[in-house]
RNA sequence: GGAGUGGUGGCCGAGCUAGGCUGAAGGCGCUCGCCUGCUAAGCGAGUAUGCGGCUUAUACCGUAUCGAGGGUUCGAAUCCCUCCCACUCCGCCA
């Protein structure tokens, strides 16, 4: 969420910063909103002032035994206003709320200008795709071989987008999730472990709500949705508290499954691991001071792409245009793998600053020693990575002629020791 | 799911069946100052947040907030209603 008197106090920018997103947005009606506001509570803090005070002299008029009918019928009616302009009043203020819930955050100024992911920009690139001697397989056909995966039985007990692991298969999503959590852990990240079901002040806080309630799985009778991110339960365990400066930055690695509707994905990606409805991933998550979190960020950032650097799968950063950037970024990175079997680099990380606009939604703050005002900090984010995309990848990456895939050497401690998976 | 207890400031904890002087006693913690050879103790002062106003470095003023929402009242932490949450016991269950 933006800050009223920033959007006021930056009109022009922040028109300017939302047009580059594509985004439509009536700043009029939200400016007007917020001018009633102002003008109704002035009148109402007045009158309650008015009423404050006549209602302590009648407590001490009543009290030696005067006359206070008529000042009581007086203020009768003077709470029958407040009560009036009440109603008015929470109104506005609801509605300037839920209007601002839906205004995008702010780009920041370092990102490209562009319409789709056409125009997302190529940051660097990592490793050389391999050019296998024989023609690379998809995933699923090599999972298929190896019985690794069981897309056929994971629907018939689910839906489609839902997938079983088997065997090796259940193994090496393990390895990875362990793997990715103990290499975060060795750059200052603690772990955590959060709930997957989230109340709907959680999801505001974080921006999936109230716009993008489609994409998420809700329970509904106990009003509850299924996290699309770890992110989300991560980020939103500070909200409404003001951390200490001493705290910061806060550096959260967590495994979560996560769910998502892909409400408006209909036939893409329809084979193999790439779109799930449920997948794993391993999350990194930062609150920080506003001054460091451009630096946390490329920290966060090469968190995420050492792990593909101990994999040895080949990737490239992407930094996203403003017609890609999320609804709650202000800046995002991209990391995307090779996958030879399509000759494309797929997403299969994305790592965000936020500025302040989660902070606000979820009032994450903190104070500077010694200081007494309080700020909003800032919060981060970004996956690292996508287990079941990373899962594919190594599958593509390291698959060999004769349908096995070999384990990559960072991976087999985990896997107790096995070097190849094959029938 | 059944029965019971309870939700007050960073924490503990008064106040809530006599509704006003209680943004809220007291204690702890914390901050600043004093004192002290150092530490401890002691002494003094301070110590919630949102919104609005005014300044804009502060300060200050108004208003709201004692789980949430609603009601009664001139006035509610205190009375009434609804909901939420936590804890204990029983049942169930990993």
């Amino acid at each position: 969420m933006l800050d009223i008197k920033y959007i006021i106090a930056n009109l022009d920018e922040v028109k300017k910063k939302t047009a580059d997103r594509k985004a439509q947005f009536d700043f009029d009606l939200l400016i007007s909103i917020d001018e009633k506001r102002k003008s109704l509570q002035a009148e109402n803090d007045l009158l309650k002032s008015e009423r404050n005070r006549v209602s302590k002299e009648i407590g001490a008029v009543k009290k030696a035994g005067g006359d206070i009918s008529e000042v009581q019928a007086k203020m009768r009616e003077a709470g029958d206003k407040i009560a009036a302009i009440d109603i008015e009043l929470s109104s506005a203020q609801t509605e300037m709320t839920e209007m601002l819930m839906t205004l995008p955050n702010i780009l920041n100024d370092e990102v490209p200008v562009g319409g789709d992911e056409e125009d997302n920009e190529l940051l660097r690139t990592w490793g050389e795709p391999k050019e296998p001697s024989f023609e690379a397989k998809p995933h699923w056909d090599i999972a298929d071989g190896l019985g690794i995966l069981d897309f056929e039985r994971g629907v018939k007990i689910s839906k489609s987008r839902f997938t079983a692991y088997m065997g090796y298969g259940a193994k090496l999503e393990r390895a990875l999730i362990n793997f990715m959590l103990d290499s975060h852990a060795e750059r200052g990240y603690q772990e955590v472990l959060a709930p997957y079901l989230v109340n709907a002040e959680a999801m505001k806080g974080t921006g999936q709500l109230p716009k993008f309630e489609e994409d998420l799985f809700k329970c509904e009778r106990d009003d509850l949705y299924l996290i699309p991110t770890a992110e989300v339960s991560v980020t939103n365990l500070y909200s409404n508290e003001i951390l200490d400066e001493e705290a910061l930055p806060v550096k959260h690695c967590s495994f979560s499954a996560c769910f998502r509707r892909e409400a408006g994905s209909h036939g893409k990606d329809v084979r193999g691991l790439i779109r799930q409805h449920q997948f794993n991933k391993v999350e990194l998550v930062k609150v920080t001071k506003p001054e460091d979190s451009e630096s946390e960020l490329q920290e966060l950032l090469e968190s995420a792409e050492q792990i593909l650097q101990k994999l040895k799968l080949p990737y490239r950063v992407m930094t996203l245009c403003s017609g890609d950037v999320g609804f709650s970024a202000a800046k995002t990175f991209d990391i995307e793998v090779w996958l030879p079997s399509q000759k494309v680099y797929r997403e299969i990380s994305s790592c965000s600053t936020f500025g302040d606009f989660q902070a606000r939604r979820a009032s994450i703050r903190f104070r500077r020693k010694g200081e007494k005002k309080i700020e909003f900090a800032h919060t981060i984010n970004g996956s690292g990575l996508a287990v079941g995309r990373t899962f594919l990848a190594i599958l593509e990456n390291y698959q060999n002629e004769d349908g096995s895939v070999t384990v990559p050497e960072v991976l087999r401690p985990y896997m107790n020791g096995l070097e190849v998976i094959k029938i």
